[in-house]
Order: C-alpha cells, then structure tokens, then sequence
DNA sequence: CTGAAAGCGCTTACAG
DNA sequence: CTGAAAGCGCTTACAG
C-alpha cells in the first residue's frame, strides 16, 4: 500500500509550513492566489485526500447521519431514504442506515451505535413494540439531534415528521362514501402503534358519523392474518368495499381476492393507505391514498438542517396525501 | 452539552496515568485486576465511551464496511443486507449503505465515500451500466479490500460471491420440462448484464437441446415492457409456460395475467428465479428457484473476513438454489 | 505493574 | 500573506 498522502507531505513537497497547505485546500481567504494554485494542483496530481477521521476529531463532528428503521425493505422507507439521501450527497453528509428488525433492543444497540459514531443526527422510526423513548432523549440531551419520522412516539416534546394520516385515511375513506359503499370492511395494522390510532381515529369519525354505512374492524399483525380474516368474513358479512391501512394487509387482502377470483370492482371495490408500490401490482391497480416517503425525506431533512442551524424546539410537521385512482373503486 | 468523559479525565479523577486507564478499560494483562476494577466501575458510572474517531485515527482504520448496491428495496439485496448486518454486528463492525440508483457515476462517488470514510471493506454489487471497474481495483490496491456480490464484474483477478445462476436457471427450467411443457415464453433482463448472460446460456443449455420444446426469448428491461411483450405474444404463440429472471419481470407477466383473467396453472404455468417475496404475493403462488440473499450475505460476510485475516487472493464463490414449489406449474 | 512521550492528520487562534 | 504551536482523544513502544 502506498503511502498516504497528507497534508504534511504536500507542504514538505512545496516548502511550505502545514498551516498554509491546509488553508490554500479550503481557499482560504488569506492564502496568496499563487499559492492556492500551486498547493491546489500537486494535491490534484498526489490524489490527495483529508483524512475523515482527522477532521472529525479535530472538530468533533461528523458529516454522516443515523438513519434507524424497522426494516429498509418497505417501499416506503425505501423512498424515503432515497429522498434522504439525495438531499445528504448535495450537502456533503452520508448515511449510516441502521435497521431494528421491529426489535426494541437491536434498536437500542442501533442508537448507541449512533452515539458512538457521533453522527450529525439521528433520523428514526421507532418499532412496533418501543416503549421506553428514553434513550433517545438522552441522545437528544447530549447534542445530537433526533427526528422522528412516520412511527412517531407518543411524546410531546420531541420533533417528527409524519404523514398526515388523518388526512389520508379521510382521503382513502371518502373514495368509498362518494362511490356509495354502505358496507366496509376495514384493516388494521398493530393496534399498539400510534400510526394504527391515529388512522383509526380518523377512520371512525367519519364513518361513524353516517348512519346509512355499515362497517367492520379488524386488527391483522401481517399479511397471513388479513388473508384469513378477509376469508371467514366475505361471505358472511358480503361488503362492498374494503379498506387497508397499510401495503402488507392490502397484500393479505389481494391474495385472498386471487384465490376466491372476486372481480375487482364489480364484487368489491379496495382502497389502501400506501406508497404506490404494491398497489400497482394488481390489475387493476389498487386505488390509494399516497403516502409519500419521498415528500417526508425531504421534510425530515429540512427540519434536521433547521435544528442543526439552531432550532432545536420541539415541533411536529405533516406532509400531505393526495388520493391515487386506480380502478379497483 | 456536558463535556464528554475522556480517559484524560477518567484518569485525572482516579489520579492514575492516561495510559493505565487506557489498557485497563481493555483488560491488558498487565494491568493489576485492583486497577482494572476501579478504572472500569468509574467508566461505567461515568458512562464512558471511546471516541471512534481517535481510535480510527490512531490506527487508521474503521469498524465500518460499505456496501454499494444498485437499490436496497428489492427483496434480494434487503435480505443480503440483513443478513450481513447479522454478522457484522456480531463482529463489532457496522455498515455504510450506500445507492447507486444503478447510475454508474453515483456508484462512483459512492465508492469514493467508502475510501474517504475509510471502510474496512466494500461489498459491491455494480450497476447494470457499469463498465469501467478500473476505480475498484484502484481501490483494493490501497488495501480496502472489496468483495462484488451478485451482479458482479466480467472480470477474474477479483473477489466474487454470486448466486449459482446456472444451477437456478436449471432447476426452474427443468421444473417446467418434467411437467412436459413444450412451448416456453422466456423473459430475460438487460443483455448487458453478466447475470443475464449466465442465467440465458444456462437457459438455451437446456432448452436447446430438446427438440420437443419450443420458446421464445424476450428481453425486457423493466416490469412494463414485460407486460406489454407478453400481452402482444400470448395469444399468437399460446405458450403453455412462462419463464422469468427476475421478481421484477415476474411483476411484469403477473399484472397481464390478472388483466387478462389467464388461470394459472390451467391455462399456463409459471416459474421464476426470486427470493420469494414477490411470488408469495400470488394466487397460486409461483414456483421459484430460490436466490437466497440471505445465505449470500452470510458467505460474502465470509470471504471478507478471511481476506482481512490476510487470504487475499481471488477466488469465486457461489451458493446453491433451491426450487421452492407454489402451485403456478 | 505504571507512566511519560510520541504520534495519528488535521484545524485554528495567535504572532509576525 | 505565512508559520509555529497547541490540541482533538486515543494507542503503544519504551523505560523503569
């Protein structure tokens, strides 16, 4: 391995102290033009590169973000830590991604991982069973910022981002109504997680509300378990619509529709809560209302620069939803 | 901001030198175990921790490896993840994940983060469009060992861990031709890519030599093209069997098979090269010769640490494939 | 068994 | 405009 080059071995090259060959690489103002030029062109040619850890070290921060999720395999995440990274390459910040596997303790160890790393910042979507946030207050205390995004935790003074799940549970609800469906089947996700409460809550205030609709809870864990509600329930119950607040039920919901070859939306009309990737699968395509990883990346990125240039208030935002037509309504 | 605990400072509180608390909070044989005690207890209480970057500084390298993947949504590479994140976290080591968005240019820049963040090692799994890897092995040279996983170089002097295309593509193929199929569609990926070279010889191997079979190969960069080349083609060829690659092709023919109410496996049959998530979403499902991302990262976790351990020489390593029945044949 | 010292590669206040 | 020097927090050969 070839030696590395430094700024030492720049300066002892040009005869020049490290203090002026480290300026003249960030151009700084005091450096002679001539010099800038000189030390700027035999870094280029030596491939001269800083060394991160130096510069780290020296100044006690990093360039790279945690980024700490469930689980990277969702197409919402996956947006949303694209869009993530978009925005981190154009200021020079990487992404360390970290995934909990929907496990409290592999997050625990994802966040101490963080800290020990001393990243900039922590984005994190907490999993379905955290319920100590703690930890991450403790974090926050020692100057690392966090930004909670999509599965939020119930605690008021800490930031997020999030869908504005009322929003498109009223959006995904309303398709149906206006359609004129009077009996609905609704999935649920884990009834434990605050997303699950806040799109139920919205569901039910409006449903609730018309007396000439009829419908039908569930609360499904995964795929399988929605698979098999849905079919003891069809023939039983016979509604003319169904509602899925997330892609897995939806996939549950789908394949059972297959099996029991129900037309779609002659039989049945669906609508899901989702970010456009499953629903585009099925033929015809699951009408949804979209939520957008992409949008929330963005505002979650927004909001860590805003904390990092100093305000580092408490304060929640919400992306909006805009309703996808497939022709499954 | 509380300061943050330095051995400078646990060792000014215990009045002992830096070096002493130093060996002492890793158990160096010859510190005396009363030491060690005192220094450790106080570092819990004081809740110590090292500072990552004077460690890496100091002996110029990381617990980081990089792994570059063209996207991390596909159920493959999210599952090769996984299962690498497994093992490194055993070892103490975590991961840089890092996107090429399958643009040769970003996985560039990429790769250039690996070596400036000074990663332990890359696994690299390169973009459809990538024909120079002249930077990789610039890369390796400088001691950052790089092992490419799936899609990998046409290239031999490198360290490769790639699915047994031919044995996948054989199994599934076979699958087809025990059932006394005779006319076969074939959905092929990009022709550029070395994947899909292996999984079409291994393809016409087979095929070819029958005289009783006849197909037909397409290629189709994405799911769209797939449904649109099968929809012109079902009706005029009347294939009784459907081969596809990849999960994504498969997308592509399921969708045109839904649209066009073709049951399956009655009216044709199925098989595919996946990790499985895509085919379970099916009724019936679709039968797949199984390319386990997950055994994958477990053997390129593998090859990585034996290279550091000093085994650097190239070498080429693939895992077996499974065929997973659904009830698509 | 313990400590003083050098050094990893950088940045930046201070001096000239 | 340039340089000498201190220091970030650690490790480790060397000395005792």
């Amino acid at each position: 391995m070839k030696a590395n080059v430094t700024l030492k071995k720049l300066a002892d090259m040009l005869n020049l102290s490290i203090s002026t060959v480290s300026r003249a690489l960030k151009d700084h103002p005091d450096i002679a033009q001539q010099t800038k030029d000189k030390v700027q062109e035999l870094a280029e040619i030596l491939e001269y590169e800083p060394n991160t850890y130096a510069i780290n070290l020296r100044t006690n921060k990093s360039k790279e973000f945690g980024v700490i999720v469930p689980a990277v395999s969702s197409y919402f995440y996956h947006s949303f830590i694209n869009s993530l990274e978009e925005e981190a390459r154009r200021y020079g910040y990487s992404l360390m991604i970290l995934q909990s596997v929907d496990d409290p303790s592999i997050e625990l160890e994802n966040l101490k991982r963080c800290k020990l790393s001393r990243v900039a910042g922590i984005f994190v979507s907490i999993s379905s069973k955290t319920v100590d946030i703690k930890p991450f207050i403790k974090v926050e205390e020692q100057d690392i910022p966090i930004i909670f995004f999509d599965k939020v935790p119930d605690f008021d003074t800490c930031n997020k981002v999030c869908v504005a799940d009322a929003a498109a549970t009223e959006l995904a609800v309303n398709a149906l109504l206006n359609k004129g469906k009077k009996n609905i089947l609704a999935f649920f996700g884990d009834q434990n997680m605050s997303i699950t409460q806040r799109r139920l809550n919205s569901f039910n205030n409006i449903v609730g509300k018309k007396n000439d609709c009829e419908f039908q809870l569930f609360f499904a864990e995964n795929a399988s378990k929605a698979s098999s509600i849905f079919e003891e329930t069809v023939y039983k119950t016979k509604p003319d619509a169904i509602f899925c607040m997330s892609d897995e039920l939806l996939t549950g919901v789908m394949k059972s529709v297959q099996k029991l070859q129900i037309k779609i939306p002659d039989d049945l009309s669906i609508v899901a809560i989702s970010d456009g990737f499953i629903p585009q699968l099925y033929y015809p395509e699951i009408a949804y209302a979209e939520t957008s990883g992409f949008k929330l990346g963005k505002l979650a990125f927004n909001r860590m620069m805003k904390y990092l240039a100093g305000h580092t208030y408490a304060q929640e935002l919400s992306i909006d939803s805009v309703l996808i037509n497939g022709g499954s309504i």
